[in-house]
DNA sequence: ATCCTGTGTTAAATAGTGTTAACGAGGCAA
DNA sequence: TTGCCTCGTTAACACTATTTAACACAGGAT
């Protein structure tokens, strides 16, 4: 359920467009003023800002300046009767993302925001589930590697090893880094242990082509989406 | 310079539009109906979409309906005389980004132009596909060189080398450029390596006589495509 | 022409890697 | 304890990438 802060300094207005939104499921925050409105965005961090841009003490634009230096990602969307061209340019300028006049059907004012919070990036960019690997998932911390239906265990080193491959994906990851963080030194037996590892995880993804683990020789391995 | 598809089919209207951005330094493409427009967007992949919903042939909304079944992200902008909201609201269902009335103010349309761009991700981080060298395609990352069916794998340095030549393709590549570079100094070892490699990359080009590695005695070498 | 340097090419030498299998330590259950 | 299992290591052998060496030739300068 995305929440909308709503500031809006016309009483009867602001009622009708708060039961509007909440009748559609959003979770609104409402201020009247637009001082009441910045404090109340501070706490609530919303999904999105609907804001008249005519209200006492904080003017809409001037809220926007503030709001967008504190939060470049939140979309706005002012609300107003001015109607002069000069002033919609000036509301994109200070990062509004859209501007609606007055008056507008309640219709419009949903779909316009939807379509903001519709192409908010993946707003957690990363909830660590798991790392997709090709066609593979990768799950690092359970050490699973999934392939379509069949899943396999990794040994520990396996999991540890990929990771890494993974953190430097179409990079070089090198042989003394691992070595070091994952055998603590980097003496030549524990080279060719590593070798042994690749061999094995190379082995885990032989089935999606697109898939590789390739030599840098000297330096290290790289591995390829 | 971004790239507008402008679909309008009151030519007036359109001539106006077109100059105005063309003035604020966007390029271009005009067409005066929807099948017009789909066939331009075909063609052109324009970064936006500004569209008139009435017109001939292919109305707007299903032009883009078809549009956004071929491409998911380019931003698609309304523009239309109808005021209902039930239009509005259509035109956001069908994958539009916005959606201004007529009569607007130029500056209106080109900022909400702006926006739309500005927040377009960037589309294509690294689409970074096989290069092509003559008839033959080189994968940099994946270190494969393909001739028609036959593909190869190139080693590290091969690849890296390669890598190089094509960059500078139709220009001089210095030898102690790539020396320092892949070899970390330019000694003379170093550098009848560095021929040997040269050597083999000749072998694997020959299948295209077009494709040619020549010397530049005392500098370097050329790439010719 | 003659010399000198830079390059083309091939082959041998070396060091780095791929792969498989055997081994040994530790965990866990019977 | 014993037996069995898993994980990670070590060993052995094959193979590959890169370097080094060797010889041949091309181009420019004296």
């Amino acid at each position: 359920m995305p929440t909308v802060l709503l500031i809006e300094d016309e009483p009867s207005l602001g009622l009708i467009v708060k039961d509007s939104l909440e009748s559609r499921g959003f979770a609104v925050q409402f201020a009247s003023d637009g001082e009441a409105g910045l404090q109340l965005f501070r706490q609530q961090c919303p999904d999105i800002v609907v804001a008249d841009v005519m209200m006492p003490k904080l003017d809409g634009f001037s809220l926007a300046e503030q709001i967008r230096r504190e939060n470049a990602a939140v979309p706005i969307l002012f609300l107003t009767a001015r109607s002069q061209p000069a002033d919609v340019v000036r509301g994109f300028e200070l990062g509004g993302n859209d501007y609606l006049k007055k008056p507008f059907s309640m219709d419009e004012l949903i779909v316009r925001i939807k379509a903001q919070l519709s192409r908010q990036p993946a707003a957690a960019p990363a909830p660590v589930g798991p790392l997709a690997i090709g066609r593979y998932q990768f799950d690092h911390p359970k050490q699973k590697l999934r392939f379509g239906a069949q899943e396999e265990t990794l040994t520990n080193r396996e999991a540890e090893l990929l990771k890494r491959l993974y953190d430097q994906r179409n990079q070089v990851l090198e042989r003394n880094a691992v070595l070091k963080e994952l055998w603590g030194d980097d003496s030549f037996f524990n080279g060719r242990s590593l070798d042994v590892f690749i061999t094995r995880l190379r082995r885990c993804l032989k089935d999606d082509p697109q898939v590789q683990i390739v030599n840098v020789r000297g330096i290290g391995y790289k591995l390829i989406l």
